[in-house]
DNA sequence: TTAACAGTTGAACAATTGTTCAAGTATAAT
DNA sequence: ATTATACTTGAACAATTGTTCAACTGTTAA
């Protein structure tokens, strides 16, 4: 047995599938980390829900708050989870603090998105 | 004060914000829950990693679990995610079962994701 | 100054998640 | 029939996550 590692288990076809296998070339971790860290962001109802109210322009944490039914604080928790993947900014105005989106890509990501969703339960549910 | 719920604080500014924000209209909880399972399935480095590898073709389990150097249990884990989101599809080949991928929009959602991390580390961190 | 408003922050909590472990199924070879 | 291989599954565990709560900044108005 010449196998590099004997905690991982291996499939006698690999001596069949080894000249294929060898020649993938993966990213290193980090990137997949990044790739990981980006879709988790959009792995929240609640987060997603803020970015569909800034499609429409920048609002308010009060505004954003109340039209999600749901209290300032988790809705701040949320935009500062948003503004560190740099998906939405803000500008102060008084007393109020106004968000907008940061990014061109969400939109189209979304998109895709929606569209793998609709051909996997077909428009209906 | 003529204000629906009680228990969601209000900011004075609502009396100018209340025209915009109530013309607004949101899809259904149903379609923000699907968006964000979607996105949380594509949540995770193992589960990227996978798509990654399945890019090049399709691969049985084993093989998977050699080139991310993780044990065939966890893989098989993560490949029912997968499946269950309708990212990849599997044929059952002898012994082995080989996986390959189940949609289009992915490599573009992927895609659309690197060009936003480039963005934000530019090139470099 | 005082009070109210708009928002942020940290700790705490339940709920969810990814991996390991052990035991299971199914196919193929002996 | 027995054994080995390839893979799946369920329970268990630590680690992470989203919301609530309470206390805290600033900003504006009285």
């Amino acid at each position: 047995m010449l196998h590099e590692h004997d905690s991982i288990p291996l499939c006698t076809a690999h001596e069949t599938h080894h000249d294929v296998i060898d020649k993938i070339k993966l990213p290193d971790d980090e990137h997949f980390f990044d790739l990981a860290e980006f879709f988790s962001v959009m792995g929240d109802s609640t987060r997603i829900k803020i970015l569909y109210l800034l499609f429409e322009g920048e609002m308010c944490v009060c505004d954003i708050s109340e039209k999600l039914s749901m209290s300032m604080s988790a809705i701040s928790h949320q935009l500062r989870v948003l503004k560190n993947a740099h998906l939405v900014k803000f500008r102060k105005n008084g007393k109020s603090v106004l968000y907008s989106l940061d990014d061109e890509h969400v939109k189209i990501i979304i998109n895709m998105a929606n569209q793998h969703i609709n051909e996997i339960f077909g428009g209906r549910s």
